[in-house]
DNA sequence: CTGAAAGCGCTAACAC
DNA sequence: GTGTTAGCGCTTTCAG
């Protein structure tokens, strides 16, 4: 009794140790463990009651090692703050959780160098396969992920060259969908806030495709503001006293994301701007958070879950021995208009 | 060249590979990438110009299994969904970025019999450290926690039996300081407005705390609302209009969390009903949300990010072998009136 | 400063 | 159904 507790806390268990506990041999406790080939019912019961009792916990480290196996799936954000990427992991362990695939998540905070040494550390665990945000990597990034010889899956942007696979939706395309119904809708004077861009090559896509559907009407941007950190919320209405005074005959405010653009309705809200027949607003994401808004405000939906679900999806398929590679999955993004972007 | 592409599609490399292409030892390639004992410099730069060239990855498998060191630290949250915990991670990744340990994070959905599964998982990869919030679980997750000779850090929560070391507010606490405040302010009809209790044991000992102060004045709880799941801000808004509707004498509501409460306060600003003067309102947590509001509202900051860095240092230090364990870390939440908790 | 031998805890492959 | 043998890729230890 005593003795088993020093043990304990000294030394952790191994497949030896219940191996004696129970009088089978180790190969056979594997077994019973792993479920694994046939064993009679009497000996699975005492390695099984064995350890139990002992509280084994099987060394994964070892077990990998020898079988060349691992069932990690290495799955790396940008950040954990922004709404969006937690929505994306929770399709992928729904989808993750059904097989024997566990993921382990990795967070760069919107940093190329960081993201690689997230990368290499998680390389070097050797998981089964990659699920990485976005299509823009540094170089050594990108040989990482090449000759790893495992599936890898780069989600939420379509928009670019694939590494391998790739599920998301076109943020060019969101872009330009939005404007256009912006424009159906008979807005001249259009404004466009979001983040500072070199950081979010998302954004910076909705931009571009936003300008271009813009130009092609021959509109051009009347005004624009950007932001960097701090609350989002409290940004979207800073920004949007800002552009509004400083463009009083601005039309309607285009936001790189919902939660600045709720920030943007609770100002005019408060000041008594008519949205939206003074100023139409619009958004992008479909964050939950929209639903408690007074006015129901114009957003794109970027398909999150299904995301997520759907890499992980391909990496179980892939991981689990199945030919493929090179998948492209293309969702198409719907826009709900609310009542934020009508006349 | 071709075979090279080849190999390296085919098989991982190794250290030997390293060792052949640089005609190094593979002990000495080995003191290089680990920059351990003396090396010459000359060798030194051979080894790592091949093992760039070749773009060789360690194996950590066999490092932790050789070394008996495993440089991650298990992090295992409810959530990731609700905000506070991501600013938790985030304090716990500023403090270990530093040393050379690695937080992997595990979610459990509120459910301890998930928990149970996923801290399985975690441990049988032989972490360093495991912090994981809340002081319940089951007894098997106590039991291994405890038999795993590592140290264990619980986060968020003081109330109650830590395992080992613990960092936290104490929610009895903070529910009591926020009913003596309400009171003091002269509120007397007072409504409380939270999730359904049973998965959330913090938002229950808050109540607890709340519902034990305000009877120490002679007051009792007026009406009482409870929801799950759904977008929270909407909850907010729905709870507060059915409450509103059935106790229309209430003069003040504590939410359990901010984000429903917000949702409350959007409700009485559409709806014309004076805050604070007809109806106060308070929330829990101080999120960085709150500050974008049209109205400050009175909440209490659960020291989320401090709780993070606290939890990453105790481990670090004792993971990396200074003696210690049990140390119990109570953190002060302030409390903040805003504009929503003063006549 | 560098190398050779042994073994971490487990599982694949094969014998019995 | 069960046991034995070898070895996964690295690091520890010890010898030079």
């Amino acid at each position: 009794m005593a003795s088993d507790d020093l043990e304990n806390a000294s030394r952790p268990l191994t497949l030896r140790d219940v191996s004696e506990a129970s009088g089978v041999s180790e190969m056979t406790v594997s077994r019973v463990l792993r479920n694994r080939g046939d064993v009679s019912a009497a000996t699975r019961e005492k390695v099984l009651e064995a350890a139990r009792a002992l509280g084994y916990v099987p060394n994964k480290i070892a077990g990998a090692l020898a079988s060349q196996r691992v069932n990690l799936v290495a799955v790396i954000v940008p950040s954990l703050q922004n709404l969006v990427f937690p929505e994306v992991l929770a399709g992928i362990s729904e989808v993750l959780d059904q097989t024997h695939f566990q993921p382990v998540y990795g967070v760069t905070n919107y940093k190329p160098e960081r993201e690689e040494k997230v990368l290499y550390e998680m390389l070097s665990w050797r998981p089964s396969g990659v699920i990485i945000a976005g299509l823009e990597h540094s170089d050594a990034s990108r040989a990482m992920l090449k000759s790893a010889g495992i599936p890898i899956v780069e989600i939420m942007d379509t928009d670019g060259e694939p590494i391998d696979s790739v599920v998301g939706i076109s943020h060019r395309r969101a872009g330009r969908e939005m404007a256009q119904a912006i424009v159906k809708q008979g807005y001249r004077k259009i404004g466009f806030l979001g983040t500072k861009m070199p950081l979010d090559h998302r954004a910076r896509k909705r931009f571009e495709g936003f300008t271009q559907a813009l130009a092609k009407e021959g509109i051009e941007i009347h005004d624009r503001e950007f932001y960097e950190g701090g609350s989002a919320l409290l940004k979207g209405r800073e920004m949007t006293e800002t552009i509004l005074k400083r463009s009083p005959d601005l039309e309607f405010l285009y936001y790189s994301n919902d939660m600045i653009a709720a920030g943007g309705l609770l100002y005019c809200l408060d000041n008594d701007i008519d949205v939206p027949g003074r100023v139409g607003l619009a958004g992008f994401n479909g964050v939950e958070l929209l639903e408690g808004l007074p006015v129901k405000l114009a957003t794109m939906d970027a398909c999150r879950a299904e995301i997520g679900r759907e890499a992980a999806r391909i990496i179980a398929r892939r991981a689990s021995g199945e030919e493929g590679g090179g998948e492209k999955v293309v969702l198409t993004p719907t826009i709900d208009l609310g009542a934020t972007l009508k006349r």
